[in-house]
RNA sequence: GGCGCGAUAGCAAAGCGGUUAUGCCGCGGCCUGCAAAGCCGUUUAGGCCGGUUCGACUCCGGCUCGCGCCUCCA
C-alpha cells in the first residue's frame, strides 16, 4: 500500500490511481536560460526516483516533464548575450541534459516544450473568456479572473482576502483584482510574439503547464509535482486554470519537493547563493550528489556544503567497498526477504529513501560479515531500485582520470568527479614495487611506497586476494 | 501583517507511546609486519514549560528560536 503525503488535502493518502497499475505524472521542469542548480537537480533526482519506485511496483509511468522555452528571463538573456532565444534554449537544453544524466536521471516519458504548444494555450485561453473565467483588458493583455475560481487558494492554504492585503502585490490598473494573472501578454518590441485573437502576444507562464498537462495526460490525471516554490503561485493558478476549463480535478495528488538550502538559506537564483550541477560535479562524483539527494526525505529542507557531500562520499564509499569483488548483478527482488520487505516498507510510506537507505547499510553490513553473496546481489538489486550502486565498484572508488585537455569523457552513466593525479598505470607499478619490497621484508621500503602513494591520495588495502587501491 | 513548516546526539538523518535506527567523525578491542578495509564494543540525543499516561523523543497545549510562501524562482 503505498501511501503519499499530498499537499491538497495535507496528509498522508494511499495512492489510488485513476487507471489501474497506471500512473500519470507531471512534474514542473526548468525554464532553460541558465545552468541547472543544486535546486534543479533535487527536483530531477526526487521525481526520478519516485517514477522509479513506481515502476518497481509494478506501475506504467507516464512521466512529463516541460521545458519552458519563453519567458521574459529567456528574452533577456538572449538580448544580452546578443545570440537568438532558439540557440540559447538549445544551449541549455542540452546543457540539462548533460547533468541529469549524470546524475543517473532516467529521462521523462515526454518532455513538452512551451513554443510546441501556442495553439492549445491560445485554445484554453478562449475557453475560458468564453465561460467568464479570463478577461481581455486594456493593454491587450489577458487576465485570468481569480474571483470567478471558488476553489481558488484551496492547494496553497491561501485566501484571496488575505492575499489583497499582502503590500507586495504590484497594482496593475489593467486588472480587475489585483491578484489576478497574465494569460496572455501582448506584444513588446522585439520580443518573439505569435497570432492570437488578442492580437500578437505571447503566453504567461501559468497557462503552458495547464495545455502540456492536459495534451499529453488528459483533463484529469494522477499526480503533480515540483519545487515547493512554485506552490504558489504557480500551481494554484494551473488549478484555476485547469479545472474551469475542464470542470474536473486537474490532479488527485500535490507533490513537493523541500528546498535545497545553503546556510540554511533557500538556494535560489535571486539570493545568489546557488550552485550549478556542473560546478559541484568538478569536484564531487554525481553518484555522490545523488545519494546527498536521496538520503534525506524529498520533503525535508537540505543543506548543501562541502562537508556534507564529503560525508555522504564516505557514506557510499561503504556501500561499494562492501559490493567490491563479489561481480554480483542486479537481479528480480525477492520482496519477501525481510530487508527488501523493510525496504519496500519504507518506500511506501511516503518515499521514505533516508530509512530505505538504512536497509542498504545492514545488508553491506551482511555482506561484510557474513560474506553473502545473497546479501550482495539484494543490495545491488535495491540500489537499482533509486538509482544507486548500479556501478563497478571499482570504478567509483578509484575513479577515472582524465586531464584537462582530454575534455570530456563519454559518460555511460554518472560522471565520476573530474580527478587529477597519477594515473592506474603507475599505482600498479608502485604496487608491485611494494610487493617485492614486503617479501624482502623492507618494510621501511614498503611503508614509503605507500606513503607516497597516500600523498597522492591513493589509499592502499592489502586484502587475502591481493593488495587493491581507492581514491580518498 | 496573513498562511504554513521545522526544532533529534560532534555532524547528517529516520522510525517509534515502553525494545540497537542508519551513515560520517571520536574512543577501545580484534584482524594486519604496520596500515587500510572489515568485524565487535562504545561515548554524545530529542529547544523550553506544562498536560495526558503505569510509561513520551513519540500524543495535547503554550512558549522560544529558525525557515518558507504571500513577487520571478525547482
Amino acid at each position: 500500500m503505498l501511501k503519499i503525503y499530498n499537499t491538497l488535502s495535507r496528509d498522508k493518502q494511499t495512492f489510488t490511481p485513476i487507471e489501474p497499475n497506471k500512473v500519470r505524472m507531471y512534474v514542473c521542469g526548468m525554464t532553460v536560460y541558465d545552468f541547472c542548480h543544486l535546486g534543479h537537480a533535487r527536483v530531477m533526482v526526487v521525481f526520478d526516483m519516485v517514477t522509479r519506485w513506481f515502476r518497481a511496483s509494478d506501475y506504467e509511468v507516464t512521466y512529463v516533464r516541460n521545458i519552458t522555452d519563453i519567458d521574459d528571463k529567456i528574452i533577456k538573456r538572449a538580448n544580452e548575450n546578443k545570440e537568438t532565444i532558439g540557440d540559447l534554449t538549445q544551449r541549455f537544453i542540452q546543457a540539462m541534459d548533460e547533468d541529469s544524466a549524470k546524475l543517473g536521471i532516467i529521462r521523462p516519458s515526454i518532455e513538452p516544450r512551451a513554443t510546441g504548444h501556442i495553439d492549445g494555450m491560445i485554445n484554453m485561453i478562449a475557453a475560458l473568456i468564453e465561460k467568464g473565467h479570463a478577461y481581455p483588458a486594456a493593454n491587450g493583455d489577458v487576465f485570468y479572473s481569480v474571483r470567478s475560481f471558488n476553489d481558488y487558494g484551496k492547494l496553497s492554504g491561501k485566501s484571496l482576502d488575505d492575499l489583497r492585503a499582502g503590500e507586495r502585490v504590484e497594482v496593475d490598473t489593467f486588472k480587475k483584482d489585483p491578484m489576478d494573472f497574465v494569460l496572455w501578454k501582448s506584444v513588446k518590441p522585439n520580443e518573439p510574439n505569435w497570432d492570437s485573437p488578442w492580437g500578437k502576444g505571447r503566453p504567461g507562464w501559468h497557462i503552458e503547464c495547464s495545455v502540456m498537462s492536459a495534451e499529453h495526460l488528459g483533463a484529469h490525471f494522477d499526480i503533480h509535482g515540483g519545487g515547493q516554490d512554485l506552490q504558489f503561485p504557480h500551481h494554484e493558478n494551473e488549478i484555476a486554470q485547469s479545472e474551469a476549463t475542464h470542470n474536473c480535478q486537474m490532479a488527485n495528488y500535490w507533490m513537493h519537493n523541500g528546498f535545497v538550502r545553503v546556510d540554511d538559506e533557500k538556494m535560489s537564483k535571486s539570493l545568489g547563493n546557488f550552485f550549478t550541477i556542473r560546478e559541484v560535479l568538478k569536484k564531487y562524483d554525481a553518484e555522490v550528489v545523488r545519494f546527498f539527494i536521496l538520503r534525506a526525505h524529498y520533503r525535508s529542507p537540505l543543506n548543501y556544503s562541502d562537508q556534507h557531500l564529503d560525508d555522504a562520499k564516505a557514506s557510499l564509499t561503504r556501500l561499494y567497498t562492501a559490493l567490491r569483488g563479489y561481480g554480483v548483478v542486479e537481479s528480480a527482488i525477492d520482496w519477501t526477504h525481510p530487508q527488501a520487505a523493510r525496504f519496500k516498507l519504507a518506500m511506501d510510506d511516503d518515499l521514505n529513501t533516508p530509512e530505505a537507505m538504512a536497509v542498504l547499510f545492514d545488508l553491506a553490513n551482511e555482506v561484510n560479515k557474513f560474506k553473502s553473496l545473497g546479501a550482495a546481489v539484494l543490495l545491488k538489486s535495491l540500489g537499482k531500485v533509486i538509482g544507486l550502486l548500479q556501478r563497478d565498484p571499482n570504478e567509483f572508488l578509484q575513479g577515472v582520470v582524465i586531464t584537462p585537455a582530454a575534455g570530456a569523457i563519454n559518460f555511460t552513466g554518472y560522471a565520476p568527479a573530474i580527478i587529477q593525479g597519477i594515473g592506474s598505470e603507475k599505482i600498479d607499478q608502485m604496487i608491485l614495487s611494494r610487493i617485492e619490497a614486503k617479501k624482502a621484508k623492507n618494510f621501511a621500503e614498503a611503508d614509503a611506497i605507500r606513503k607516497e602513494l597516500a600523498d597522492s591520495g591513493i589509499i592502499l588495502e592489502d586484502t587475502a586476494q591481493g593488495t587493491t587501491w581507492r581514491r580518498a
